[in-house]
DNA sequence: ATACTTAATCGTAATATTGCAATAAACAAA
DNA sequence: TTTGTTTATTGCAATATTACGATTAAGTAT
């Protein structure tokens, strides 16, 4: 069917999966370490730095403003975006709270 | 076009990526926080735990089992998955240092 | 052998995602 | 105003993903 049963799910799971969607692309990912390693903010370069089209880095952009990791200030004509540093610990909280599950117990295989 | 352009991303970008895609979906995150939780190994009470058709749980067990982060052994007619314990240490390595990397940096927005 | 249990696979339908060209919007510069 | 620059949005087209029913395969039990 293509569509993601949620219902079923806690929010925590729901909340899971959305935050690693965020990287769950390779442009996502290297969109954000761009932007982590330029110090000063990100501008329109990274249509130059990774090969895709315009509209394309901007749906990737936009995609990760949505969940909320990266905030874009208008700086003129062009936009600086940057990690929103509250947000990007809040998730790297929840997701390594799941990564960092207790791998003793499970001694069958 | 719905086709990634893997060629034009890093093997770190890619690897990233396709470690995400994992827990990118609340039925894997559920089927993971099971193995995990359960001490003894899983084994077919997926499909009652969470509300999916068997045929669907079967297919993320294979798309985890492809990534590398379970594995399945065969007990009788049922199957036993587990957490492959390696990988995912490997995993988690992986997504650490991505996660990690210095917010300080981003100093403009 | 037959019947039952369990899991994998196949086929199909529907939705989601990715990507790009073209256009629009917003601002700067002349 | 006109021209250029930069980003967002729109409108496709193609591929990917999710889900389920039906079937198959493999083992157990009777």
């Amino acid at each position: 069917m293509g569509l993601v049963r949620s219902e079923i799910f806690t929010d925590q799971q729901n909340k899971i999966s959305l935050l690693a969607k965020a990287f769950a692309h390779p442009a996502r990912v290297a969109i954000l370490q761009h932007i982590f390693n330029t110090d000063t903010c990100i501008c329109g370069d990274l249509v130059d730095e990774i090969g895709l089209a315009q509209s394309t880095i901007s749906q990737h952009l936009k995609e990760l403003k949505t969940i909320g990791l990266i905030k874009g200030n208008i700086e003129g004509t062009s936009v600086c975006y940057c990690i929103d540093k509250e947000q990007w610990t809040e998730m790297k909280s929840i997701i390594n709270q799941f990564l960092n599950q207790d791998i003793t117990n499970t001694n069958c295989c």
